[in-house]
DNA sequence: AACTCGGGGAG
DNA sequence: CTCCCAGAGTT
């Protein structure tokens, strides 16, 4: 590790800090669980994306205990389009160990937070040290970067390895009277000024201390390895309507992907399979009814960070009613489908298929 | 240590 | 297109 003015450092950032700091709706107060939620939302997810789900949420779930108390479907509604449902899942169970066990009070020592499901290394430093000021790391992608290029560190930060160096490296750097100032500082850098192409050097508070950009290697810093590409999943999407209007839904497994969303029946698809194909897969789902059309309404495609989805779209019109049979299962009118929490790919569904070729043709 | 788990915005 | 974002849980 090569050597700067720590506390020179410190003070040059933290005065940028002050005055360029973002007005951002968590920022308002020092509420530890707002400031939870709000890392929660910000796992992997841009601020700007996350202001709108955060202001909806709080104005719902003002309290623990008001989220406690919520169904968790009305949960992940709210959650919908936002991605990693885990995450709500996770934060709701969460926050009812905090009803149960701490009173409503969100703990403020890092072995309870941390024994907190979803809450990890980074949010378990950022909530104590912006909620409670103590002197705790919090290391995110953006921290990873600035540090990287202030001392010049070429670990690959995809490794699990580097994060113990950007730990303890952070952990040297936080002043023990405002960290959480320090550690929202570091990342408002490394978002809007050391940014991972084209870093805006010519105006960092910081830029007297950065190594990198002494030796003119900042465009090659923070070291991290490609990731694999996406393998391609074949899937049939079935839109199922029958003599009154109704259309089936599929909740999906408890766990896995998009875990617990609502869906409209999938298939996967064979080679060149078609519509004979489905029709003999939707056997069981339709029992007795009688198949009086079939369309293929919609072709979805649907990138997700480890696979991508290409969904041919079926409208399928029955004579006869359909039915639930299990818990897993509903069968709605199209304007009920607003209550139920589905993936964007099958809201991708909702706005071309339901509305195009059912809403239209009332 | 490697893999899973979403979605969108920037370049 | 590619990258990557205020990461955590599971295997």
């Amino acid at each position: 590790m090569k050597n700067i003015n720590i506390p020179q450092f410190q003070e040059n950032l933290l005065t940028w800090y002050r005055d360029n700091k973002r007005d951002l709706p968590w920022r308002e107060d020092q509420d530890p669980y707002k400031i939870w939620v709000s890392e929660i939302m910000l796992q992997q997810t841009r601020v700007d994306t996350v202001i709108p789900y955060f202001n909806r949420f709080i104005s719902l779930f003002p309290t623990p205990e008001d989220l406690a108390e919520a169904d968790e479907e009305d949960v992940l509604k709210v959650w919908e389009g936002l991605g990693y449902y885990s995450r709500v899942r996770n934060l709701q169970q969460a926050v009812k160990e905090v009803s149960q066990s701490y009173d409503g009070n969100v703990p403020d020592t890092e072995k309870e937070i941390r024994a907190l499901k979803g809450v990890g290394p980074y949010t378990a430093g950022a909530i104590l040290s912006i909620a409670y000021g103590k002197a705790v790391p919090a290391v995110d992608g953006n921290v990873m970067r600035v540090l990287s290029r202030i001392f010049t560190v070429y670990d690959d930060i995809t490794k699990p390895q580097a994060k113990k160096t950007f730990d303890q490296l952070s952990r040297d750097m936080i002043p023990a009277d405002v960290a959480g100032d320090y550690n929202q500082a570091v990342m408002e850098l490394g978002a809007t000024v050391c940014t991972p192409k084209n870093p805006h050097c010519l105006t960092c508070p910081v830029e007297a201390h950065c190594h990198a950009r002494k030796e003119g290697v900042q465009s090659l810093l923070p070291v991290k390895a490609k990731k694999k590409p996406p393998r391609t999943e074949h899937w049939q999407a079935v839109v199922i309507i029958d003599e009154n209007g109704h259309v089936f839904l599929n909740r999906r497994p408890d766990t896995g992907l998009l875990a617990k969303m609502w869906e409209f029946p999938m298939y996967r698809a064979e080679e060149n399979s078609g519509e004979d194909a489905l029709l003999e897969k939707l056997g069981n789902q339709l029992e007795l009814k009688n198949v009086k059309r079939i369309e293929q309404t919609q072709e979805v495609r649907h990138i997700f960070s480890h696979i991508v989805w290409e969904i041919d779209v079926y409208l399928v019109q029955l004579t006869g009613a359909l039915n639930a049979t299990a818990e897993d299962e509903q069968v709605v009118s199209p304007d009920e489908l607003n209550y139920y929490p589905f993936s964007v790919s099958h809201q991708k569904i909702i706005d071309g298929t339901v509305s195009d070729y059912l809403l239209s043709s009332i």
